[in-house]
DNA sequence: CCCTGATTCGC
DNA sequence: GCGAATCAGG
């Protein structure tokens, strides 16, 4: 394999992502993460940063919690977000971003309970990850929510499986 | 051990 | 220029 302007131009795409080298070696296929890396210094990308001696950020965004709840309330506080949307639903215009990005519910004890990022398909705007979490046919079925990275249909973590093979998004799963 | 990126060096 | 081998760190 060799490295033509399209597959440098990936290269350049996905590690400016973020994404590690292996996982762009995956995506690229036919070169290892070796070949990868050699091929981002021989380029001057912009190393990972990190400074001190070491190396390896291996940074990844944790997926959102399921937002744990102390004991004693209700299993889930009702909320549009969560409620499937019937029929054909349509994506909201943009402007409205402000509205869902901090849905919460206040308790009589006065905790608040972040359950934002749990959006349903009609909350879903351009700025908002659309990552589908759960089952489509429960009432559980959401969407990832979070702010979605510019000029992609997901946050920075699901886009990087997005960008992975079926096979590997298990692993990353786990 | 799994992973990460960095570096070296023969090709 | 390329990338396997190796190193060093988390």
């Amino acid at each position: 394999m060799n490295w033509t302007d399209e597959r440098v131009e990936k290269l350049k795409r996905l590690w400016a992502e973020g994404l590690s080298a292996s996982q762009i070696a995956a995506q690229l296929g036919g070169v290892s993460r070796n070949a990868v890396i050699g091929k981002v210094h021989r380029l001057n990308l912009p190393g990972r940063a990190k400074s001190g001696g070491g190396t390896a950020p291996a940074r990844t965004p944790k997926r959102p919690a399921p937002t744990p709840r102390p004991s004693g309330f209700a299993a889930r506080v009702p909320t549009r977000a969560n409620a499937r949307p019937a029929g054909g639903a349509i994506l909201k215009e943009e402007g409205q971003i402000g509205l869902i990005q901090e849905v919460r519910a206040v308790t009589s004890s006065n905790v608040v309970i972040p359950i934002s990022r749990r959006l349903g398909l009609t909350e879903l705007t351009e700025r908002t990850c659309k990552w589908p979490i759960g089952d489509p046919m429960s009432d559980e079925f959401h969407f990832c929510g979070c702010e979605s990275l510019d000029s992609s249909p997901y946050c920075s973590y699901h886009a990087k499986l997005a960008y992975q093979p079926v096979s590997e998004r298990r692993k990353a799963e786990r």
